[in-house]
DNA sequence: GCTATTTCTTAAGCTATCTTATTTTTTGCC
DNA sequence: GGCAAAAAATAAGATAGCTTAAGAAATAGC
């Protein structure tokens, strides 16, 4: 796949790049900028499943495999510069060439780990484990991010994080 | 990938296919039996990342993918027959052919979409409504597993899902 | 730079979920 | 088929994390 040939697009903060109901046709690759990758809930609150900052690569993946109408949003967080890349639904692997299939499996597993190890954070550590949890792994994220975007991704209200760090600072 | 030329292997209920520590060198595919991977938490509790009854793929990705040891264990609920995929460590993709590359791809793609699926509901659902998301989705686990794994899985105390039971049950 | 808006902190009361303990039921296995 | 062991139900008290509210601090955008 010859990155040169793929399109690239620039998106202002807050702009929504992909809404439920919609059919997730790229998977976008962020230059320069961070993207969130979040669900609402019954009650209206939103949770947020992945930050994508610069290298990292985010899409509705259901959506982006098998064609069906996406279930999450994406949005810009800082004004941000993807590279775009053209859907996958099955089928359309087979016109890719081997390396590009190979490529393309790189950067989804590299998102499947971080998930596998986000799903084994929420069902067995604490909220202020995870929290150190993801000081650690996203240090640059930490000092970017909004403390309330980082509570909902950790999976707690902004009020409950706040508490969380006024402890930790006392130790 | 010639199936025919796979090794298949046969556990005893209760047996550990795959401990935290050793590297994880294939993937497992039931024919028969169901399995199920988990992780233990600091404080001794076992939480249950995915059910692999007939017809699914289970491995620890990270460690399937990367060579590195692996996080989770994976044991035998039932006694299960598995085909065993000899693992892919980045560099192992180019020998294979394009066909077993797409094929690993499609196998792994269902699994990853199974986990962002339970990503989401951990998130944005309560205990409840994670139940009866269960019920939906596993009607056949429902009636095989016990209530202790079941709630492992949705993330809460065999008690308090036994409470949830009830409340059901009233309505 | 100023102002409106958003974010953060703090605090108090509340609820979902956990812990521990006991009893009853079911299951694995000889 | 019977018995030991595991699982499930029930209940009561404990706690992590939520809600609401209000003031302080920070920030976006003009």
């Amino acid at each position: 796949m010859n990155l040169e040939k793929l399109e690239t697009k620039t998106y202002n903060r807050s702009a929504i790049i992909l809404r439920p109901g919609v059919i997730c046709r790229f998977g976008f690759y962020v230059i320069k900028g961070c993207l969130k990758s979040y669900v609402i809930d019954n009650s209206g609150k939103e949770h947020i499943l992945q930050f994508t900052p610069e290298g990292w690569f985010v899409s509705d993946i259901e959506s982006f495999m098998t064609g069906k109408p996406s279930l999450t949003y994406i949005e810009a967080i800082e004004k941000t510069e993807v590279r775009l890349f053209p859907n996958l639904i099955s089928e359309n692997q087979e016109l890719l060439s081997k390396e590009e299939v190979i490529e393309q499996n790189h950067k989804l597993i590299r998102n499947i780990l971080a998930t596998n190890k986000r799903l084994a954070s929420i069902l067995a550590s604490t909220a202020e484990e995870r929290y150190l949890e993801f000081l650690k792994t996203y240090p640059s994220l930490f000092q970017r991010l909004p403390l309330k975007l980082i509570a909902s991704y950790i999976g707690v209200t902004p009020e409950y994080l706040s508490d969380i760090r006024r402890r930790l600072m006392k130790k």
